[in-house]
DNA sequence: CGTACAATTGAAGGACATCAAAAGCGGTGG
DNA sequence: CCACCGCTTTTGATGTCCTTCAATTGTACG
């Protein structure tokens, strides 16, 4: 459905810049990005992470001008479409509107439990929590195995400005998860030292990791452009 | 396009409580309500609040099983009607559908908004945030005069739980913007002192306050089923 | 008039921020 | 291969914003 021509991004780099006209949508091919904002004094929020087969930029969709701005975390690439191209192949093939709103409800979801960690839970919960989730997102499942690792290309600065801290707050607090053997960021790898403790403290929402797993049958179920 | 029949809710019930299934898509027709989570010890995190002519429940959506709690803030009326016959209009008449898409952009953005605001911004700067925000939806335009006012019948508690805060430290917050004379909520309604100051500390993105107006043309442009 | 809840105030403590500097680490070029 | 550069991580010292605990006052309501 989408093309098969991509666009390269170098880590670092923007796809989409805040106030700019974005008409298209993206297929995150490889990589990561996040979803940020700026306010006016530099201070930065950032709002979403987007793995490999995601879609960006499904917002921006009234006006055409994208409200929020999408930075590549890694290299990666992405092909695009046009937001009306997208619209029509929904309506058109019931079972790509449907993913599409799988899609759109499953970022609600992450969004809710995004603001719930930051409103209302400590740094470490919140260190653990945004960890755990990446972890069940790229394995699809929760990690089991001391031990278990996956990658986890994320700058302290970045898990600061994700969870609302500082950066110097955000290394005291995952020495202190290293330390006490629960879970170790290193290299952009996550090895999770303790499951048990890991899965306790980071305090998934069951509907969260119920999306988490449907998402892994589509894909399983369904062949992918590529 | 909602059915006439109206259900009554008294202030402080549930409409919908996490966990169950929610068939059904609801119109607020008059009151406020917000949508909420609780953590397994009890702190609790606001995600949204809706204001009247707002749609609840659109979440939801894929299994059926309601994923946030969603209470009457004040005594409140809505109708409801299935999911399904929703979606099928929507998909029929292409007005409804644009009206619902709008709906589902403006709540991203909320939702965006007060996740930069809970994770990036002072006690102050949220709390005049949220009021700003909510006073320009109740009146869909930001406030001009000195002692402008409008009904928010919010309590501190509600506040403190929506902002990430105590009630204590928003009672102490708002007693210092009373007493530098910036805006000032008392028995239900926000009196705003000083537009301008008020403006700048909320800070409110000129993307929110597009949508807001765009709402605002929309419900002029538009008869609403009553 | 009494009950229940919301707002207010004080005192003390803690979680997290700020400022500053050193050390590790990957990349690049001489 | 080493020197150098920029970025990230780490660590220390100090400060503050916000919380916690506890009690009082105000307000709506039957």
């Amino acid at each position: 459905m989408f093309p098969a021509a991509v666009r390269e991004l170098a880590g670092g780099t923007d796809l989409i810049k805040r106030g700019q006209r974005s008409p298209d949508v993206f297929l995150l091919r490889r990589g990561w990005t996040f979803t940020y904002r700026i306010l006016p004094d530099g201070r930065r929020q950032i709002l979403h992470f987007a793995l490999p087969e995601e879609i960006l930029n499904h917002g921006a969709g009234i006006s055409g001008v994208a409200t929020e701005s999408i930075q590549a975390l890694t290299d990666a690439a992405v092909s695009g479409m046009p937001r009306e191209q997208l619209g029509m192949t929904a309506r058109l093939t019931p079972e790509i509107g449907h993913q599409l709103a799988t899609h759109l409800e499953r970022c609600r979801l992450l969004a809710y439990e995004h603001m719930t960690n930051i409103g209302r839970r400590s740094a470490r919960e919140r260190i653990a929590s945004l960890l755990l989730e990446l972890y069940c997102r790229v394995h699809r499942r929760l990690p089991a195995a001391p031990n278990d690792s996956v990658p986890m290309p994320l700058t302290q600065n970045v898990i600061a400005d994700a969870l609302g801290l500082t950066s110097v707050h955000v290394n005291r607090t995952l020495g202190g998860l290293r330390d006490e053997g629960i879970a170790r960021l290193r290299h952009g790898t996550l090895h999770v030292l303790d499951p048990e403790r890991f899965v306790e403290l980071g305090d998934l929402s069951s509907e969260l990791l119920t999306i988490i797993a449907r998402a892994s049958e589509r894909d399983a179920a369904m062949p992918r452009a590529r």
